[in-house]
DNA sequence: TCTTCTGGCTTCTTGCGTGG
DNA sequence: CCACGCAAGAAGCCAGAAGA
């Protein structure tokens, strides 16, 4: 149920939190209680925007909060901004792991392994399929190198999967910034940042390739889709656009596909394609690796 | 009063034709 | 062949109307 009263209330009390003037170290008290009191506004702010939508999902609002509360610049803007889009990042997320989850007749399966489907999916098909199984089974440990038991239970999660129907492949193209987003952001342990800055560097790669032109127009796109990301954006990466880190330190707002379609003078469709050329040309680049 | 239907708005994508 | 624009389509979201 949506209750205005209730949302400006809560949109107040968070925007009026001494948290963020507080000094970690020397109130380490005050401001673990400002931090837990913010936390449960931001939870009750969004169930004051829909009670049913964002109820069942406590665990995951108090993880966005949690990590926005520690990432959180406040030259960057506002904070509830900066929370809300991190948590309709985060709620797609958790809304397509559900769905994954669900097409794997409901084991818990990680993007990770997701991801290592994929790639058995098509180094199986390199392969001839007339070997046997535990032939096959050792080349792809060989090509894909990872040990032959996670293989087999690759093929276990394979089979499954077929059974219940549609390919993913086709899911690919969509689910590149989804993964690129998730890469950067989510996971926060050292090999995932690695893998993270890897494909960062693809990006740059692929965006240093293009023509001159291009390149502003490209450079905002990306920077407006991986900004919440980043966790330092002005740095290393070429891709970067300073007009929307910019934008978003004065206003706290990112731009649309069409701002920046206005913005040079071109068609949205030509923005879309454009957008959709380069990331054909990033996914080539990555399955060049392989 | 509470629910659900409906139409409008925004944003992005796609089909098709044009011109360099 | 590639970049582009126009117009229609697809999808998500929201608020107010209509119905129970």
């Amino acid at each position: 149920m949506y209750k205005r009263a209730d949302k400006e209330k809560y949109e107040k009390l968070i925007q009026e939190s001494p948290l963020f003037s507080l000094d970690k170290k020397a109130e380490p008290v005050a401001f673990r209680n400002a931090r837990l009191k913010m936390i449960e506004n931001l939870y009750l702010y969004l169930l004051s925007i829909n009670k049913e939508k964002y109820e069942p999902y406590g665990c995951e609002i108090t993880e966005t909060a949690n990590r926005c509360i520690d990432t959180y610049d406040s030259a960057r803007g506002e904070f509830l901004n900066f929370f809300n889009y991190a948590w309709k990042k985060e709620f797609k997320y958790t809304k397509n792991r559900e769905r994954l989850a669900e097409k794997y007749r409901g084991l818990h399966v990680s993007e990770n392994t997701v991801r290592a489907v994929r790639k058995y999916i098509k180094c199986a098909e390199k392969i001839e399929k007339k070997d046997k199984p535990e032939e096959l089974y050792s080349k792809l440990a060989e090509a894909m190198e990872l040990p032959v038991k996670t293989i087999r239970e690759l093929a276990e999660l394979v089979d499954i999967q077929v059974e219940t129907g549609n390919s993913i492949s086709d899911e690919d193209e969509e689910e590149l910034w989804g993964h690129i987003a998730n890469n950067v952001n989510i996971e926060r342990d050292f090999e995932e940042k690695e893998g993270a800055e890897n494909i960062l560097n693809k990006v740059d790669k692929v965006f240093q390739g293009l023509r001159a032109k291009q390149q502003p127009i490209i450079s905002d796109v990306i920077t407006t889709k991986l900004w919440m990301c980043l966790e330092e954006p002005e740095q290393r990466y070429s891709f970067i656009s300073k007009e929307v880190a910019e934008e978003w330190n004065k206003k706290g707002t990112l731009p649309t596909q069409r701002d920046l379609a206005k913005k040079y003078g071109r068609d949205e469709a030509s923005i879309s394609r454009t957008v959709k050329t380069f990331l054909q040309k990033l996914k080539k680049e990555m399955e060049q690796e392989r």
